[in-house]
DNA sequence: TGAGAGGGAA
DNA sequence: CTAGATCCCTCTCA
């Protein structure tokens, strides 16, 4: 039996894995367990890991071997490593590519292909995988019916054979153009090295190995960026789906702008507008939409009616489940997700994996963050206790009502008003989820709001204004979940949040990510009531963040102390940069 | 023709 | 889990 004291990884039979934090290891067995299992748990000392088949599959499809696995749990097990977590690592990973599906030449024919005898007798054996089965042609091919490429694909994933799916793609129309070297506006342009490295993964030089699946890059990357330089690649009609208006409208001048394509040959078709060019964009709204509830989808022929060459899914996690469906009929078009993140709050991640295809590249956001292509943020948990009177209305209160008591908390607008004086130089976004709330800031702060409600003309002015620093502090309600064109601001201070949302987390985050010019620091806060149904959401939300490096330091006041230390809280000359400052140099 | 309000959906 | 934001369509009014 070995025992390695210094290490701080704990690999335990049921594929569940803990992980120290407080040791100087932690970072880079972090890094090293996140390209292959899932965080799902992270108090501050112990975290607990997810070794899962599609975390296994995902990693396998974008490279990483057996072997680095087992070297890297040896070299950081404190314990040696259960005997059946290693057998079943083995041979989960070797599922991927196990079952192949090929095209066979000359013809139309698609063929699953595997030389291991017992896959091809279960596969032909399993009801939900038999509708899709023509019959067995040799002892390692199975014929399959004609356009059910999709809908095997997501079978047989869900019996445990992610299907390497090699059969190539059609092609679409032509569409020759090229990225610029100077923008429209005149900038000099060019891929960062990263951005070059994804795109040449997803092409990989027309091969039937490219031409789909997931880049998965942070926030502030420049997924559209990407994007365009696989378009740019392929040079075939494309279509891009995003999640909303304003989305679309990036998209469309970022190509007019970077590439050599004119805004003639960039359509729209929305509620709108129904333009059909060689490039359209178009949201996923529309796609579902019905005119009656169970009526049929309307512009779902979007996708079959014109020979598109490439299919864009951005923000691919958000893929409305009813679209998987027209998806599984394309299998034959080339297509690319981009995410920030392969978590689906509805659990489908396997359905992205089959029909868009599994992640080709990621990239750590601590690694961009070190090269400078993102700030470095800075994230506090600020703990706060409730009044006697709110504690006693929690306590009685009905489950529902204590997630809205506890985060509504009214010490939080003392925090926020103390922050706001430490910022005051700063531009501040303040982020919550309930309108009252948001309203109370506004009648402290006096700073403008931003909600659903406000018309465009009049976000646009305050977005301006905010630019400009003539408005240094800007409260925002959920639409910081979705508007894209929001300001970059150097300071977020999150009142609120949805019940478990990492991807709200994320997005917010996001929002102070852009490098900055000076020292580079982004500081993002989230007020919590402690002890409450509001600091369980909050630890919820940050999984994602905390899986990619972000470490909160969590600061607690007291009650009867409270005003004392808000006192100096405010007062002294940089505390509270200090010690952020100090607890990132630890981390990094 | 376009803006704006209202309803329904997920 | 709501609450909130968004998008789509249709209808009305100039």
């Amino acid at each position: 039996m070995n025992y390695n004291p210094e290490n701080p990884v704990i690999v335990q039979s049921d594929m569940s894995v803990l992980l120290e934090t407080m040791g100087p290891l932690y970072e880079q067995a972090r890094d090293f367990l996140g390209q292959f299992a899932e965080l799902r748990k992270s108090p501050e000392y112990l975290h607990t890991y997810h070794i899962t088949s599609l975390s296994l599959w995902n990693a396998a499809a974008a490279g990483l071997v057996l072997n680095d696995i087992y070297e890297g749990l040896r070299k950081y097990s404190k314990y040696d490593i259960p005997a059946n977590v290693l057998t079943e690592i083995r041979e989960l990973l070797a599922r991927f590519g196990r079952v192949k599906l090929i095209r066979q030449p000359d013809s139309d024919d698609h063929v699953l292909q595997s030389s291991d005898e017992f896959a091809i007798r279960e596969m032909l054996a399993t009801p939900q995988v038999k509708p899709f089965i023509d019959r067995q042609i040799s002892a390692s091919e199975i014929l399959i019916k004609p356009g059910t490429r999709g809908r095997i694909k997501q079978a047989l994933i869900k019996m445990g054979y992610p299907v390497e799916d090699l059969a190539g793609f059609a092609n679409g129309d032509p569409l020759p153009f090229e990225m610029r070297a100077k923008t429209l506006t005149g900038l000099h342009f060019a891929l960062r090295e990263y951005q070059r490295d994804a795109a040449d993964v997803f092409y990989a030089d027309g091969s039937s190995v490219g031409g789909s699946g997931v880049l998965v890059l942070p926030c502030g990357a420049g997924k559209t960026i990407i994007g365009m330089a696989c378009m740019s690649r392929v040079k075939q009609h494309t279509l891009i789906l995003t999640t909303n208006i304003t989305a679309l409208r990036q998209w469309r001048s970022e190509l007019v702008d970077k590439t050599t394509l004119t805004s003639n040959d960039v359509g729209e078709y929305s509620g709108e507008a129904k333009h059909v060019k060689p490039v359209t964009l178009t949201t996923y709204q529309i796609l579902t939409y019905k005119r009656h509830k169970h009526g049929e989808f309307l512009h779902m022929d979007l996708f079959q009616k014109f020979n598109w060459g490439l299919i864009v899914y951005d923000e691919v996690h958000l893929l409305p489940a009813p679209v998987f469906r027209a998806v599984a009929e394309i299998q034959a078009r080339r297509r690319l997700g981009l995410t920030a993140t392969l978590i689906r709050e509805d659990g489908k991640e396997d359905d992205v994996f089959s029909l868009i295809g599994p992640k080709r590249f990621d990239k750590p956001w601590k690694e961009l963050e070190k090269q400078g292509w993102i700030a470095k943020a800075l994230c506090m948990e600020i703990r706060i206790p409730m009044a006697e009177d709110k504690r006693l209305e929690y306590a009685t209160a009905e489950l529902r009502a204590k997630y809205r008591i506890a985060m509504e908390n009214p010490v939080k607008y003392l925090v926020v008003d103390r922050l706001l004086k430490k910022h005051v130089n700063d531009q501040v976004l303040i982020i919550g989820c309930y309108l009252d709330q948001l309203d109370r800031v506004r009648a402290r702060t006096g700073a403008p709001i931003i909600t659903g409600e406000t018309p465009n003309t009049e976000r646009e002015e305050i977005y301006t204004n905010f630019k400009a620093g003539k408005i240094k502090t800007l409260i925002v309600s959920k639409v910081a979940n979705f508007a894209v064109d929001l300001p970059d601001a150097n300071v977020a201070i999150q009142i609120s949040g949805t019940y478990r949302s990492r991807q709200e987390e994320t997005q917010r985050l996001g929002r102070v990510l852009r490098p900055k010019p000076e020292d580079n620091y982004a500081y993002f806060y989230s007020i919590v009531t402690k002890d409450t149904k509001d600091q369980e959401c909050a630890k919820k939300r940050s999984l994602f963040l905390t899986e990619q490096g972000y470490r909160y330091k969590i600061h607690v006041l007291d009650m009867d102390k409270i005003e004392a230390e808000m006192f100096e809280f405010a007062h002294t000359e940089e505390p509270l940069n200090a010690e952020l400052a100090q607890e990132h140099t630890e981390i990094s």
